[in-house]
DNA sequence: CACGTCCATGCCGCCAGGTTATGAGGACAG
DNA sequence: CTGTCCTCATAACCTGGCGGCATGGACGTG
């Protein structure tokens, strides 16, 4: 009879969305698999938690009342996970800062210097975001503040104060032809093969697809990576061609690969991130204090 | 970083007991399990949740923070699911009621035909009580209401009503010798194997095992049987003899055992049994005011 | 009537959690 | 100082359950 938090977030996830398919989806989880698992909670608890139809999944009475609750429940647990994290970092004086490609570019040691001076004794601790889910770690309070490209998902939960902007350019493959040209537009791009973040990225991948300077067409995937390193093998391996800030050319710098500008996408921006709950954190507002002395808007 | 229930409740364990070996006990797993489990959770916090001293575990600051919420947490989910049952059962319309043994003996068909009475179109549905946990079914909310022999475990946090009170008896295997005498004295019976509940029972095993009318000697165990049917066999089949209320007689008659009148051990009792949270509940008042109806206390 | 959209089922590979056996280190008594 | 007992950690192994794929079956819709 101990039910576990896989269980309880798969059966929030459908009883939210009505249907067992798209929850499926959300979760990134087989369809099947849910299936199981739904039974599973049903058959623990000795209670139908659902109604199927052919339309989908709709509560019972008894799954209403559930329903009710698990979130909440869910919260609970994840805020006393965020504060014990919390307290240990403060405990041992460090603040803890997330970052993706090269964060500020070369403000980034000016800013962690200036916080130093701010505080003396504290430690600013780097940590690599994911790629696939950049503000991850930021919810789930494993840093206390985050520099990270925009757009992001899910940014409108967060504190967001953009530091630079910078136009992105593209990454080829060394000997691809167009990497003899000094510039390039977008659109030439069109149908190259894209080195993309994977489909659970959302929003995040479509940006860096540019789908939205695409017209309409389909961006063609050459092969899926969920960091760096992937990354930038799978373009140097040829397998397709991907945007990045402009400062990436400095920070991922690596035989095989080429930058070149271009010019019909939007530019991207760097911000610094944090949680509205760390809204009242001197800490955190020292950093972002720190930060947005060193903005630099272009 | 989906930290499931089950690590909570290790946590939380450790964290009360300050030993991983004792939480191992409470817990019935083993002690590398627990640790195992402990560290985990500690490496997908990234925190460090115990310091490890010779003398056991103590929580570090962190560590203290998270063991402030984690209870209530897993209350607040307990809570959660009990209420889901609750309004599973009320919705079909019936009152789920646990027993143990004959339960009220002969009394059971009149109580429930008399809660048929005062509740038409309900239905009463009895559950057998798991042996080694009588009371867990209430407690989880599986069960509306309970009839029960005492004493229990965890007797103090439920609403107790007796019933009626019966002696003990003992059940022998067909062919012992004592099984020709007409009438026991507890004392001839101390050096005889018994058939036990899990050590898992805790106070019932031993209620069970009658250890308080032994003078200090350690009873001997020939079995453990956590149901009536492994417990009759292990008895016919010679592992050893037992205690039982004298209706066992009536309700697990069965060839290969007998049951013989014995002194020199309390007698025991049936009660019906309710958790506080339903004094309120009109449902469950009624049906305890059928037993009640129905008391027989010699 | 064929098709699309749901959810359910069967089969299989793999990992996480469990177990037992053993190690390592400090505290304490003789 | 050394043996013993307590603690927790480590190693090797086994198994149940989760998850994935492929497929089936039921209902609604064009």
């Amino acid at each position: 009879m101990d039910v576990d938090t896989r269980l309880l977030r798969y059966f929030a996830a459908v009883a939210e969305e009505g249907h067992l398919t798209r929850a499926a989806e959300r979760l990134y989880v087989s369809q099947p698999a849910l299936t199981k698992q739904i039974r599973q909670l049903e058959k623990q608890l000795g209670v139908q938690l659902f109604v199927r139809t052919p339309a989908g999944m709709t509560l019972t009475g008894p799954g209403e009342t559930l329903a009710a609750r698990v979130p909440a429940i869910l919260d609970d647990l994840a805020e006393a996970l965020r504060q014990t994290r919390h307290t240990a970092r403060r405990a041992e004086q460090v603040l803890r800062v997330g970052f993706l490609a090269g964060a500020a570019g070369e403000a980034t040691q000016e800013i962690i210097a200036a916080f130093g001076r701010r505080r003396p004794g504290w430690r600013v601790e780097m940590r690599h975001a994911s790629w696939s889910a950049p503000t991850a770690d930021l919810t789930a309070g494993d840093v206390d503040v985050a520099l990270l490209p925009l757009p992001l998902p899910g940014q409108e939960e967060l504190r967001v104060e953009v530091l630079l902007t910078e136009p992105r350019c593209v990454v080829l493959p060394a000997g691809h032809p167009l990497a003899e040209r000094e510039g390039l537009a977008f659109r030439e791009l069109w149908d190259e093969p894209f080195v993309a973040a994977p489909v659970a990225a959302g929003t995040w991948r479509d940006y860096w697809l540019a789908t939205d300077a695409r017209e309409g067409r389909e961006p063609r995937i050459g092969a899926v990576a969920d960091n760096p390193d992937d990354w930038l093998s799978a373009v140097a391996g040829g397998h397709g061609i991907a945007l990045a800030p402009e400062s990436a050319a400095r920070y991922y710098a690596r035989p095989g690969v080429a930058y070149r500008p271009l010019t019909g996408v939007a530019p991207s921006s760097v911000a610094v991130v944090w949680r509205p709950a760390a809204d009242a954190d001197p800490l955190v507002q020292d950093f972002v204090g720190c930060c947005l002395e060193r903005r630099r808007l272009d």
